[in-house]
RNA sequence: GCCCAGAUAGCUCAGUUGGUAGAGCAGCGGAUUGAAAAUCCGCGUGUCGGUGGUUCGAAUCCGCCUCUGGGCA
């Protein structure tokens, strides 16, 4: 059937495609995303080393304190040889905690880079985060909590009709621009009109310019093969619990969170309660934590095709050959 | 060796009195402007173990063979 074996796959394409003209001027940042156990961080803390910069977190998970295992956060000796930023800053019992914080918080941290002449280096893998870095995102107010118990508490017990109907009255735009399926974007739009008397969409129109231009960075993203990174999803899990996700989760346990807790979403975590309860087995729980890795590396990889197609792919590698396709991409400014 | 039960999608299994198959999980594709490691949407991907027969027509009925469980020797 296929023929054309020996064109290149775009995991294998060039560094640099004809597609991506080089950054004109020096960039105010170095943007890594990548798909879990892709080798980011790795390739984060490599150029750091290299160009003198400050590795950053945009990791929606990596920010909670305790998960340090199971979130595969950077070890005191990878902290130790650069500095780090936003990584397990915020207290697992906060429930607020969102992109809106991450990006307030990064532009202080960019800020600072700005006054000690360091190199930003951005690394993460959820596309939200690059999405407001790089394309802005709209100054909405806080929600209050009561106002967002009360949108849950609906929407569990009357469904998502009457907060769907609400939306179409008050709020037209937005109602016929969400995914009117999704309880997260529903309850969403509802909790901001409540809040702020205006609607989303009207927000989203006047969103600010974005933090850091997309132009502005060198922004990599790293594409290794689905199948190869699943087996590395089972190896890394298989080392998680060799070095203690367990004695983790047990402390997890022990703040007694409510499972819908943001710091409790972490892939795996579910799993291993589940273990640390005698619910199901230990072998079981691992299969189940890598399958639902696998699953988000999907979703992932999706939002990486799909809305960072202008991003530099890098071809999969050890963290020196990634580290030296992208010095190679800032050669000709340096 | 004999008896019984099975063999259907990658896996676990449904499949009415014969009308060339469908669920869950897995997988694949997609959406995604403050819970995003979240949440949501779409898509069966198949020599029905093999072979011969009955029949207009067989996953379904019959024979033989192969394999897998269990039982008896």
């Amino acid at each position: 059937m296929k023929m054309d074996e020996d064109r290149p796959s775009p995991a294998h394409s060039p560094a640099v495609s004809p597609a991506h003209p080089p950054v004109q001027t020096a960039p105010r940042a170095i943007l890594i995303a990548g798909p879990t156990a892709s080798g980011k961080s790795a390739l984060a803390l490599e150029l750091a080393r290299t160009l003198d910069g400050v590795v950053i977190n945009a990791d929606a998970l990596q920010v909670y304190d305790l998960w340090s295992i199971l979130t595969a956060r950077p070890g005191p000796e990878d902290l130790a040889a650069a500095p780090h930023r936003l990584y397990g800053h915020v207290s697992p019992q906060r429930l607020d905690y969102s992109v809106g914080h991450w990006l307030r918080e990064t532009a202080l941290v960019l800020e600072a880079c700005r006054d000690e002449n360091k190199l930003p280096i951005i690394v993460g893998g959820t596309g939200l985060c690059f999405r407001a870095l790089t394309e802005g995102l709209a100054q909405i107010p806080p929600v209050a909590p009561a106002i967002r118990d009360a949108v849950t508490a609906r929407c569990a017990q009357d469904g998502l009709a009457p907060l769907l109907a609400e939306l179409d009255e008050h709020d037209p735009e937005t109602a016929a621009r969400i995914d009117r399926a999704n309880p997260r974007r529903v309850m969403r739009a509802i909790e901001v009109l409540r809040a702020s008397g205006i609607g989303m969409a009207a927000w989203a129109a006047r969103t600010p310019p974005p933090l850091l231009p997309l132009d502005t960075a060198l922004a990599l993203v790293l594409t290794p093969e689905r199948e190869i990174l699943r087996r590395r999803i089972a190896t890394r899990f298989e080392k998680m619990i060799a070095h203690g996700a367990l004695e983790e989760v047990d402390r997890i346990m022990a703040l007694g969170l409510p499972e819908s807790a943001p710091s409790m979403q972490a892939l795996g975590a579910a799993e291993l309660i589940a273990f640390r309860r005698g619910n199901v087995s230990l072998e079981d729980a691992c299969q189940a934590a890598v399958i639902a890795t696998g699953q988000y590396a999907k979703r992932q990889q999706t939002w990486f095709r799909k809305r960072m197609a202008a991003w530099v792919p890098l071809v999969p590698g050890t963290p020196e050959a990634l580290a030296a396709q992208a010095l190679k991409i800032l050669q000709p400014q340096r």
